[in-house]
Formats: structure tokens, sequence, C-alpha cells
DNA sequence: AATAATTTTTAGGTATGCCTAAATTGTATT
DNA sequence: AATACAATTTAGGCATACCTAAAAATTATT
């Protein structure tokens, strides 16, 4: 697996947090399936850098810094879960890639996959298109778009044709 | 920026060859900004796994398995670019994205944006609900959707839902 | 409270992907 | 063909993210 980020360390941490006040290295340690002596060594970079308080034996937990980017962080992964899911990804898949893309993109990509599963949110029920797609990918089997459909699509691009 | 992996260097080396016949560290260098002392190196290890045919002071030449995976990540890469086109990304950005999301995604989820891609190239026009999104990606405004496409996603849902 | 068992840290090691400086090889010029 | 210049490789170094084994601290048991 990719070596892990000061951010998959703050949103685990975060996580574990919530199970428990303190976060001991060992718990890292289960959750990542490598060695508690490197653990160790993490939080102590973690804690140079601001973002955990950490005491030795004792374990560590998040500042503000920490739990400001173990947020984000985790909005990130839910958000990009969420997309995954709409596209007909199974729940895995979805959610090691989105921990994975949560590190990589770019603001602006990262906007417009919210935006994404904003505008599909706010739809009374799932959209003809996505539910298309999605049998398509789950399936393999793309059905006919709708004459009608077609006639709005073609329609709507004519009239933005004319204004521009 | 990451570090580079067998992917970047098979597709850096299968661009090269379109220029010239041999690759030359120094082409994989000065592309990259990295030392030519470095490629000697990767080229080495590339050599060792079968992706290239390295004669030091000559030039390397992919293999075919080298030829493979190269055409296979690059076709990836255009894939994720168009896909994060359609979404409302500006060019540089999605090339980025694209180029640190082909070497994560998992075969499932590239299919998906393979099909994602591939539906929305055979409609007539660019679709609604895509130049609707794309729209309030790049300028944050979210159009109304019209009442009649709404009837249909309704209609279409209440159909489905029958069948099962 | 002493000792055993567990957890955690320290110390030291490995592999990787890059670097610089120096040595080597190839190429061009006279 | 000899020499100068450019390209390339070799050798040695550094940082990082992990590891193991042993030492130290904490916790549990009697």
């Amino acid at each position: 697996m990719r070596k892990k980020t000061i951010e998959d360390y703050a949103e685990l941490v975060y996580d574990l947090q919530k199970e428990k006040e303190k976060v001991h290295t060992n718990d890292v340690a289960a959750a990542l399936n490598i060695n508690p002596a490197s653990v160790t060594e993490i939080f102590q970079k973690l804690s140079e850098e601001g973002y955990i308080n950490y005491e030795k034996y004792i374990g560590a937990t998040l500042t503000e810094k920490g739990k400001r980017i173990a947020k984000k962080t985790r909005k990130r992964h839910d958000t990009l879960t969420k997309f995954l899911l709409l596209l007909g990804i199974d729940e895995k898949t979805a959610d090691e890639d989105a921990c994975e893309m949560e590190h990589i993109l770019h603001k602006d990509t990262m906007d417009a996959v919210i935006k994404f599963v904003e505008v599909v949110n706010q739809c009374k029920v799932t959209p003809f298109w996505l539910e298309r797609l999605k049998k398509y990918v789950q399936t393999g089997k793309l059905d006919k778009c709708p004459d009608e459909l077609v006639k709005i699509c073609i329609d709507h691009s004519k009239k933005t044709k004319l204004k521009n």
C-alpha cells in the first residue's frame, strides 16, 4: 500500500478518538496493520508539526490544527465515496479509491465532485441518466435513451446556442 | 511531487519514442526535471524488470511488455482527462489529476469512468444534466431543472419500482 | 507491594528514490 | 588522429517510511 500521509493519520486519529479519549500507538498500528514502533515515530513527527498532543506511554489527542485537517479529509473521503457509489461502484472499492483520491485531487476537482453529489441529491428521485449509467456500469446493459428525453436535450442545446 | 511509478516512466518513454528511436536518460531527465544520473538508475531497473531494452550510452526502447503498460496507462490518462473535462474542470487541472488517478483507481472504478465518457459521447448533443452540472461547476450558478425533465425522471422511477 | 505480563519506546537496520561530484564514454573539431 | 566538449554512468550520500529486537515503562495479578 501507498505510504500514509499526515492526512491519513489525522483522519484515523480523529476516528479513533470517538471511541476513546487518548489514542495509543497500538490503536493506530492495529488499524493500519503496521508496527507500533513505526507509529511512535509517526506520533513524534505529528507532534513536532503540531497536529497532535502526544505524551509517551499515555497517548495522543488531535490539536485544533489536527482536527481541522482531519475533518477536512474525512469530508472529502465521504463525498468521494458517495460520488463513486453514484457511479455504480461497490462499497469496498468506492471506499478504497476515495481514500486514495482524497489526497491527490486539486481543490477545483474536489469542488466539482462535491457539486456533482449535491446536484444529484437535490433531485426528488435518482435522475434517469444516472440510473442508466449505473445500470450500465453494474450489468453492462445500456438502455436506450427515451425519445422525449433526447428531444429535451436537443431543444435545450439549440436554445443555449442561440443565446451565444 | 509524488514519486514516479513504472507506469509513469513507461508512458513517458512511449511518448518520447514517437520523436526519436532511442530514448536517452537526458530526455527523461529533462521531461521530469530530475537528475540524469537518477534516470540511469531507473533505466537499469526498468531494464532488469523487462520494460525497456537499455544499452548504456546508447539509449532505451520499450519492450513489448513496456509498450503494453505504456499504452494502457496512456489510455487511462486520456479517458480520465476527458472525464474531468466533462465535469467542467479546466485542462491543466484535469490533466494533472488524471496523471495521479491513473495509477491508483481500481479496475472497476476505471471501467465506470470509461463507461461514463462513452455514454456521454454517444449522445447527439451534450446531455442537459451535464451542461447544467458543468455550468454550476464553472460559474456557481445552478439552473432549475425543467418540469418536463423532472416528470420523465419520476415516471421512470415509478416504472422501475413497479418492476421490482 | 513484588513480580509477571503487556504495552510502548529506543536503537539500529533496510529499501527506495532521489541527489552531487567525479569518472568514463561518445561526439565534434581541428 | 588528437584534443576538447558534451553526454552518461558510477560511486557515494541523504531522507523517509517502514522494519525487528531489545530496553523501558505501565498495568495486572497474587
